[in-house]
DNA sequence: ATTAATAGTTCTCAAAACGTTCTCACGATG
DNA sequence: CATCGTGAGAACGTTTTGAGAACTATTAAT
């Protein structure tokens, strides 16, 4: 039973839901609370759901108890890439969650053709991205106006610049976020698209 | 029969679809989803190229249940908090990695005393943090000068500034990055610091 | 300890969504 | 013409989801 015995949507909505619950609260929920969260108006239904995580062992309950579930395994893949989102540090309590936006999911930044970049130079400095910055890319060949993306120019130097196209696509401008540089404005034909940035990230 | 039996165009588009699917959902897709994802109507279409995939034995499913269809050759999996990190991107070659520094690993991001906290405001857009990007911070109670610290300010305020000691312990500083703001002074007393900055990321 | 309120559990009935199978259709190709 | 790759959509059985009643157990307050 090593299989990792799969969870249909609404009992993998509900194990998130108690996590996140638990999370934020530090006791589980009750089942009129999980019904609640996720979207209907069932206790039973939500007894259902928590019944087939504890099949698939993920969770387990004092039975009977109020607020009796306990995490089993806390979920590897959420663990990893999730982290708690908070607002403000206010005074008595030493942090407060922002309702609604609790959380950060990094998993978009690890999709299949996605990879990351070391940057290098200034060019892009006024967009917030500087040396040693590390850029997330998803390889694409296109790209719309105003995207910045890795840009192959003459078959050999890269650059990292926001993209436009000019005189209906016969030329492309790339843009520096620089004022100290200008732009920069190539036949179509000379300029290839490698990926377009969806994040960004640094470390201290 | 070890032919490796070619897949017909849509049949590949279906494959791909279905790897990048799970890639980013870890769940497999409905037919429906599929459908859509290949541009098509037809969950009966799509369901044929599902049985051709699993004819082919790229794929097979868990006949009858939703969302199961499982990938029998999956790619080396890819760690989830792990990106590859790739240098110059070549002429010829699409991309090429950097030797020696070839991935970037994000569970620094993901200790047990961190958390993230959305920016507001432009006081360290010099330092490349602006409005609406994420901090990782690390929760401590003490920073080293230099330091980019959260800073509860009487208890009330709390900012996201460079954190320097003055006259020997007694005052702190916090300044902004930014031309057009004025570092603070406080006593030291006044200041408690939440956490100190170790990460920062962005999504476009 | 007794009680009232609330929570967890079990059950039946039902509908919605999904996978599966099938027929019909169209255009391209040999 | 026959064949292949493609697409739409109807029809059917199964899985998944939902509501709510009825019952039992826990909890907090009297």
């Amino acid at each position: 039973m090593i299989d990792a015995l799969p969870l249909t949507d609404k009992q993998r909505l509900t194990l998130d839901f108690i996590e996140r619950y638990i999370a934020r609260h530090t006791v589980a929920p009750k089942l009129q609370e999980i019904a609640e969260g996720i979207g209907i108006r069932s206790r039973g239904v939500a007894h259902r759901y928590v019944q087939a995580l504890i099949e698939a062992g993920f969770i387990s309950t004092d039975e009977g108890r109020h607020r009796g579930i306990k995490l089993l395994k806390p979920n590897p893949q959420r663990a990893e890439s999730i982290l708690p989102m908070l607002g403000r540090i206010a005074a008595g309590r030493p942090i407060e969650a922002i309702p609604g936006e609790d959380q950060i999911d990094l998993r978009d930044f690890f999709g299949h053709n996605n990879f990351a970049v070391r940057v290098q130079g200034d060019s892009m400095i006024e967009a917030g991205i500087m040396d040693g910055d590390t850029v997330i890319i998803e390889f694409r060949e296109t790209a719309d106006d105003g995207d910045i993306v890795v840009a192959l120019i003459d078959e050999t130097e890269t650059t990292l610049k926001r993209f436009k196209r000019s005189h209906k696509g016969r030329y492309i401008k790339l843009i520096p976020a620089n004022k100290e540089m200008k732009e920069m404005v190539y036949e179509a034909d000379r300029v290839r698209i490698q990926g377009v940035l969806i994040g960004q990230l640094r470390k201290y």
